[in-house]
DNA sequence: CGATGCGGGTGCA
DNA sequence: TGCACCCGCATCG
């Protein structure tokens, strides 16, 4: 009744800016993997996800100059130019690398589905900004407010995203274009080493052709093999 | 290799 | 001041 809201009230009258926070919060919540629209949250300490400051979203760290809040922007979702869909109906979302290095490079590569380009939808959820995340640790508490609504899809979560890398990784080793097959070939084609250079074929050069044009030239070993 | 934090520094209201 | 963001440095898995 009015009880349970006046309650409700009183659990999210704070803001991550007070001075100080409520020290007897009545109700810990459980960690939220996808938290959105200007919501609070108090975790406990002890919950790891929170310690870690984790999302599903893609939320990159950013400069606030307060070390007691620590903030962070969404990147967004990678999804497909040609917006292709898998065999099972399903887009693209893939997880914006946190790294700006490593986002420029992502960018580069091509979709997992249909080997067209990738495009980088930024998050305007926050009047025309990147949705904000804010985090402060306050005694046995770990205080979460987030400022504006996700206008884009959810990306991969952070396990699934490790989860694609490990895939590719492990087929990119056996592409003949890798640094593992390259010293192989370098070994068999010493002055001592057996004859055995037409065993490789050279059919998988697929590999390098599917690099987007401002990448030609580049040292990545990156494959672009379909999966699942 | 990247995820994650930190903080100096810049450009704008 | 508040906010967005670039950049390098360091840690860690």
């Amino acid at each position: 009744q009015e009880d349970s809201v006046a309650q409700h009230e009183e659990m999210t009258s704070w803001d991550i800016n007070d001075t100080r926070l409520p020290q007897d919060v009545r109700q810990i919540d459980w960690f939220q993997e996808w938290p959105d629209s200007y919501v609070k949250h108090v975790y406990s300490s002890e919950d790891k996800n929170a310690q870690r400051h984790h999302s599903s979203w893609a939320m990159r760290n950013t400069n606030n100059h307060n070390s007691r809040i620590l903030k962070k922007s969404c990147l967004g979702v990678v999804v497909c130019g040609n917006d292709c869909s898998t065999l099972d109906g399903r887009k693209i979302y893939l997880r914006p690398a946190i790294c700006d290095k490593a986002r420029q490079k992502q960018q580069r590569k091509c979709c997992p589905n249909c080997n067209g380009p990738l495009q980088l939808l930024s998050c305007r959820g926050h009047g025309g900004y990147p949705v904000t995340n804010f985090w402060r640790h306050e005694g046995q508490f770990i205080f979460f407010q987030s400022k504006g609504a996700h206008d884009h899809p959810r990306p991969e979560t952070k396990l699934e995203a490790e989860a694609r890398r490990s895939i590719q990784k492990a087929q990119t080793a056996f592409s003949p274009s890798s640094p593992r097959l390259k010293r192989i070939r370098e070994i068999e084609s010493l002055p001592g080493a057996t004859q055995t250079q037409e065993a490789l074929p050279l059919l998988l050069s697929k590999t390098d052709a599917c690099l987007q044009p401002a990448n030609v030239g580049g040292r990545l070993g990156n494959s672009c093999r379909e999966l699942t």
